[in-house]
DNA sequence: GGAAGTTTAAGAAATAGGCTTAATGTAGTT
DNA sequence: AACTACATTAAGCCTATTTCTTAAACTTCC
């Protein structure tokens, strides 16, 4: 069951009771992705909160050229938010795609207003959830603004080392900012130093 | 009275009560800084929320070669938060520093915690607080990935106008990501540019 | 099994932004 | 008020990092 895992997700904060389990199965929405579907596209308000049950998101934002820049990339036991968008009815800027199929749990926005103005420990769990997502995001932005493009390359592997295998190298590449081409050329360089040693 | 603007910084979110003002009032501690005085350490575990009545702050971190990157300029009624600092009690990366001299209030992390588990609105607050933060940044990372330094320096003015005139250069560069020379070479192509026009 | 998409490779080319120096301007401290 | 320490502008040269291009080999997917 789908939402087992969602539970499971909360309960790692704080463990939800009877009452709660009820309110959240009431109004959660299990939907199925295929490859390259999107979640959420550009200029659309996003309606609903989405926690990944199974398969793998990029977050992605078109720059004035066209060209396209990953975010940020979501999986397995994580939600999908797009904050500025759902909380303040604005048009998305950013699209969000399944690379993978996949298995999802939505929470409309009314919903999930009503479940956290009625439970106290709903509210906490998500201001815990942003708050992690935020040093997340601050430390992506540390990398991009203070590391070359080597380095950033292996602190995504570190920090992404179990999705790293499933994701193509043009993906990457994208979430690095830089070309395809020359992502295979820091690790052909990597794999040199290595060697030596 | 300073905390009267910390009152009305909530009270733009939802109205406090007068309960939840006296518990707040309680335990602020007001502090005055000079320029140059630091809020935050590297490698100091965060021990309060801090909020800005008065004066400006940076936010950096200094990297393996020394160079120190401005993540965020926080101003009056703005909060300073090191997230995963303060909440996950890990030693800080970043630096909190004034530019000008400051009037701030502080909430030491344990009195925080015993609010936001006693006021549900309180959690709430804070909860879209950081949900506002995290939007900020987002669009930061956005432009550090997609805009090119002219750019985001055009950005940065249009988001942070009443702030540019108060920082000097150095520190805006350290926030673009250049050095101020080549920052000064940005500000006289544009003047040059709109000369023409 | 064939088409479409990925990855590696390697050399040439572009350019954004750094470095240096120097002269002038501005603020903070005593 | 004067001294000092930073800040800013300017201009010319420079180069490290990436992109671009082409091509061949390899995967994955329907």
């Amino acid at each position: 069951m789908p939402i087992q895992a969602l539970f499971a997700s909360f309960d790692k904060y704080l463990p939800l009771n009877d009452e709660e389990r009820e309110a959240l199965r009431s109004c959660v929405i299990e939907r199925k992705l295929r490859r390259k579907q999107f979640v959420l596209q550009e200029a659309e308000v996003c309606k609903h909160y989405t926690f990944v049950v199974e398969g793998c998101f990029k977050k992605f934002h078109v720059d004035t050229k066209g060209v396209e820049h990953n975010l940020q990339f979501i999986a397995e036991n994580d939600w999908i938010t797009e904050v500025d968008s759902i909380h303040n009815r604005k048009p998305s800027k950013a699209y969000i795609e399944a690379i993978e199929p996949a298995i999802i749990l939505q929470i409309s926005q009314r919903d999930l207003y009503d479940l956290l103005a009625k439970f106290h420990k709903l509210e906490r769990i998500f201001r815990v959830i942003i708050e992690n997502r935020y040093v997340a995001l601050e430390n992506r932005l540390l990398q991009t603004i203070s590391e070359t493009a080597e380095e950033r390359y292996l602190s995504f592997m570190e920090q992404y080392h179990d999705l790293a295998s499933r994701l193509p190298n043009t993906q990457i590449a994208s979430y690095l900012g830089i070309t395809p081409e020359f992502l295979s050329k820091i690790r052909g360089n990597l794999s040199k130093k290595t060697e030596k040693s």
